[in-house]
DNA sequence: GATGAATGAGATTTCATTCAT
DNA sequence: AATGAATGAAATCTCATTCAT
């Protein structure tokens, strides 16, 4: 098949596979469901994606990608805006891209428990195919540090305009956001109609008290 | 049977089951598997635990119970010191505690995945019983905020000794704290061995940065 | 289970299986059918059988056994007969069970191109389990020369009661005899209902006149 | 196309299906494969053949083919002799004829299965086209007698030149012989390299005590 | 309560056959 | 006609969960 239509067809059996992984999870969902949701067989699918962990694999690609593309989109918002501001918007994009993608924030989460329990050899024990093989595991690997090389790059050219304060360690302070971010998302998306909510904060304060910290932190 | 020797029995197969469950994750690991390292029948270990999901609720409720151990021990530890000082010692506990328990930190964030999805209605669809109405369940919900309350207590304890700056919002600061220690957590579990490690951080600084942070924060 | 109970069960699935096959044949039956029939689920079809060949392959089994209780009945009942008599009632019996039995006919000559095939190393491609490490194939082999040796015990008896000339190769005579009930039984088949039947032979007198090349080449 | 260079096409594509069924057997054999030992593709194949039964039955044509040259040939070479010596002589080249050709002797076999299935409607219950209306069905179906009619003329042959006795019913006899033939090829092809074989029996001399039979049977 | 067997749901695979270009 | 992709049917397998004794 001409690769451009081939890749076409994949990127619609992903986006049917999205909108299954929306209403049902990864676990619960079938590969029935998505090959019908895709309007292909089971087998066309399968020969698209060698397993369902493989497909997740390629929904995890679309998180990155996503992530990545409101990370470019935030820092071209602002590239008139000095690097402080633009930082701190990367992380209030973050913010709500999780907020607002929870199958994709759940999907980043999962990527980083995959990939430890694939360094630790504990991988699909049937006969599928290696998740560590995969196109798409490798591809995400290529791009998995992109966003936090992003945000680093927006921090040193506030160093340089000097909104932020010189001598700190720029991956450390990108990582750090992260964290918060993370684990904002982690505990935001227990609270959701919760029957048992993380007591009475307001949430948007917590991003809030987030991004303070990180300017505070970062600001001369 | 002798309740007694009940509990205790459940008590062993909860051990086998984080046993199995560290080498192979929740997802990975059998019934089988766990039924034969807590060296009974298949049948006896449903007998105890309604499905799978309801044993992992027994896992989580240890984490739960582990974490509110540390938590209480670092309290204890710090009686004597300030309010500020036992509150980010809470803290790095908690760095700590994720640290040398990978498998507990996963059970305890799995529990919020876990809660959104029951909230949502999405739940094993098979036969199996609801895990909204397994004693497990019903326990972490009553431990879960416990934790989160000792630190706030903590947090009090300094603003009366003068440690801590009075006004702040002691639960948002609290969960502010756990936000960083959950994405920490997540984000180096994925660094382990790693063959694609997040670029060059010594983690070591970043749970020192993280410290820090919450200490400017909170100190007077 | 108690083995007795098992044994009963799986003879149970055989039967089944036999009558499906009676329906269809073995390369149109799906395993879906025979469970059904069976009144089991697939899977457990599948754990008393590790495959489709092997479920055969049972079959073959019964069709040999079949057979051999055939011949032992037509042994005893020719018990005060001559050697001769009873050969020849042997042969036809054997040309009578073929002729009732068109499953258990054609599973015995398909065993023979099967273990042709397994002998040269042509197997199921897929994942199955062999069938050579079935345990009905082995319980065939030991039994596919049973009915043979019968025949040749029966045919020695007639050379010691007189009836049978002394001095032939009884085996040879033996193999012989079968060469023309299997070529009898092959074309045979192929003359029910058939649309272009071989020419306007009384297949009767072919039996017959089979039969009476066996006799003329044993009497004395 | 040329119709003439579609024909010698499609005998190239038989060719390679002998080559491909000589090592796998027809139910082992793939489509796939035997295109590529074409050197066709998979939809020229289906263009040629509708399908795997009907390209087998084009194979089958071709074992009914050479096995008719063969007769033919044989009563060339015997037109001097005897009609007696000619029958028998037939009767020999059929079983060398099988022995050599185990495909070909398989597929007559098969044929006879087939037809007999065909006559019960038990066909291919996809969409794939009927056997009975394939081209080479019905080309199979004129030719199946044509062996056993030269059989019957030879026989007769020897009835009127003295060396067969007169009185007999050739169809009879002469299908007596096929059985003879198709039996031990069954059986012979059990042996060859087997496991188990069956007895101690040397093949040559059960080919030529069947001659004998025959012999005798016919000989005045 | 314990045991071995069975169920049910869904993942994965193979392959003949068909479609679209 | 030729090509690569897709379909549909059925085999096989894994595993949580349940049944029968």
């Amino acid at each position: 098949m001409d690769p451009s239509k081939r890749r076409k067809k994949e990127q619609g059996i992903i986006d049917a596979a999205i909108e299954v992984l929306n209403d049902t999870g990864f676990q619960s969902s079938r590969m029935d469901d998505i090959a019908q949701a895709a309007g292909v067989t089971k087998v066309t699918l399968y020969s698209y994606f060698d397993s369902k962990d493989n497909l997740y694999m390629a929904v995890i690609y679309r998180a990155f990608q996503a992530l990545t593309d409101v990370f470019y989109a935030t820092i071209d918002a602002n590239k008139e805006e000095s690097g402080l501001v633009s930082t701190i918007a990367i992380f209030e994009s973050f913010f709500n891209f999780c907020e607002r993608n929870y199958l994709f924030s759940e999907a980043i989460l999962d990527y980083f428990s995959l990939i430890r329990n694939i360094s630790r050899g504990v991988e699909s024990q049937n006969g599928a195919s290696n998740i560590s093989q995969s196109t798409y595991f490798n591809r995400v690997r290529d791009l998995q540090n992109l966003p936090l090389k992003l945000t680093v790059k927006e921090m040193e050219r506030g160093i340089e305009d000097g909104s932020i304060k010189s001598g700190i360690d720029c991956m450390l302070h990108t990582i750090q956001g992260w964290t918060m971010v993370v684990g904002y998302t982690k505990l935001m998306s227990a609270t959701v109609k919760n029957q048992a909510p993380l007591l009475n904060v307001n949430l948007k304060s917590l991003k809030t008290l987030s991004l303070e910290f990180a300017e505070k932190a970062l600001a001369k």
